[in-house]
DNA sequence: CTTCTGACA
DNA sequence: TGTCAGGA
């Protein structure tokens, strides 16, 4: 079995270096899509962001969105209304 | 690894 | 406007 030795393995989290690598585009970028609030990832002590799993998958559609032709600006609220309705949905149907 | 600034398409 | 590159 492996007991993740390492904490941050079983979390599935990824450092902006892997995750830009992953989406296919440079730190800097990943930081400036923080900026704009389209995505959150959790800050370690040591001040270094750390994606997860489903932080990298947001930043995938985050350049999907810009390859549709919207800007950091829309896609912000796209992903909002997304993040909306998905709670939303789990919240419950009715 | 973080943050900021400069230049380019 | 968004991305890349360099420096502290």
């Amino acid at each position: 079995m492996v007991q993740s030795p390492d904490p941050e393995r079983a979390r599935g989290v990824f450092g902006i270096t892997v995750a830009a690598e992953l989406v296919g585009t440079g730190v800097q970028n990943l930081r400036a899509y923080e900026a704009r609030g389209l995505v959150e990832p959790v800050r370690t002590e040591g001040g270094t962001r750390r994606y997860s799993a489903e932080d990298v998958d947001r930043l995938r559609r985050i350049t999907a969105l810009l390859d549709a032709g919207l800007n950091l600006a829309g896609i912000a609220m796209v992903m909002d209304l997304q993040d909306e309705n998905d709670r939303l949905r789990r919240a419950g149907p009715g």
